[in-house]
DNA sequence: GGATAAAAGGATATTTTTATCCTTTTACAG
DNA sequence: CTGTAAAAGGATAAAAATATCCTTTTATCC
């Protein structure tokens, strides 16, 4: 359902929130999450563009959240790298001739509607495993 | 949210249950749903190995829902081209060492059990504009 | 039976997503 | 100030999803 990239962004984030004053390297998080080192700096990049994370450079640098995990939720990191894309108009017809959405798609954007609602309420904090 | 394939499926779908006791040909439902002709063709052979639709070969032939709009639901026609993929085990361990989703997993999983279970509950009957 | 129209099947093409690689920039350590 | 380690940026590659095309099979109509 959600594309592998979001999957990807997710596991980083919580990677990072298990440590939040750490700052971890693209190749550690890759590590202990699974995750291909080089494609999951172009995740990290993405959610510096978007906030989520702050990098520092250079020799020592890495990855932190740029707040705290119990404010950032799923769906920020969602959104991030890759929206759920709400159905505005009906694709069938011009937009124009459109306010209302059929029946089949008022009825999917509902499904969405709910997922975003979902995951706005859901906090990286609480995706962090206790479990020893 | 979901793949263009399940978009064009349920618009077939739609479509043959708008009429269902008249058999139409891939090309006309293309027409009418704006789908891309030669796709399809595929998508409706899914749905023709998954019971939802028979086909007619030969001259004058084409598509007809299987079975009552009433008693196909969008889970049905999901699933015939690309089921919701259930997370069973993290993927972030190996299935022997995770009985327990870590608590990203279950949350993201949770919401696809919510979508399943409300497109199971939704059917094509529904989804047919009634309005002029 | 022959012509025609339609689905079925298979091969190929295009586009998007996912992934890798290489070079450049930045910062820290000595 | 130099070497090194890391992120940033850009180009390319590989894989998957989407789309098209061509041939074969099947049914209908004459």
């Amino acid at each position: 359902m959600f594309s592998q990239t979001v999957e990807y962004a997710l596991r980083a984030v919580v990677c990072l929130a298990t440590d939040p004053e750490r700052v971890q390297g693209a190749s550690e998080i890759s590590d202990t999450m699974d995750v291909p080192a080089g494609y999951l700096v172009k995740v990290l990049q993405q959610l510096v563009r978007s906030d989520i994370v702050v990098s520092k450079r250079g020799k020592g640098g890495g990855f932190l959240l740029k707040r705290e995990a119990k404010k950032i939720s799923l769906l920020d990191v969602i959104n991030a790298v890759d929206p759920i894309k709400r159905i505005k108009t009906c694709p069938l017809e011009l937009p124009s001739h459109c306010k209302k959405l059929c029946p089949l798609h008022s009825k999917l954007d509902a499904s969405y509607a709910e997922m975003e609602k979902t995951f706005k309420n859901s906090f990286v904090a609480d995706m962090v495993d206790k479990k020893k």
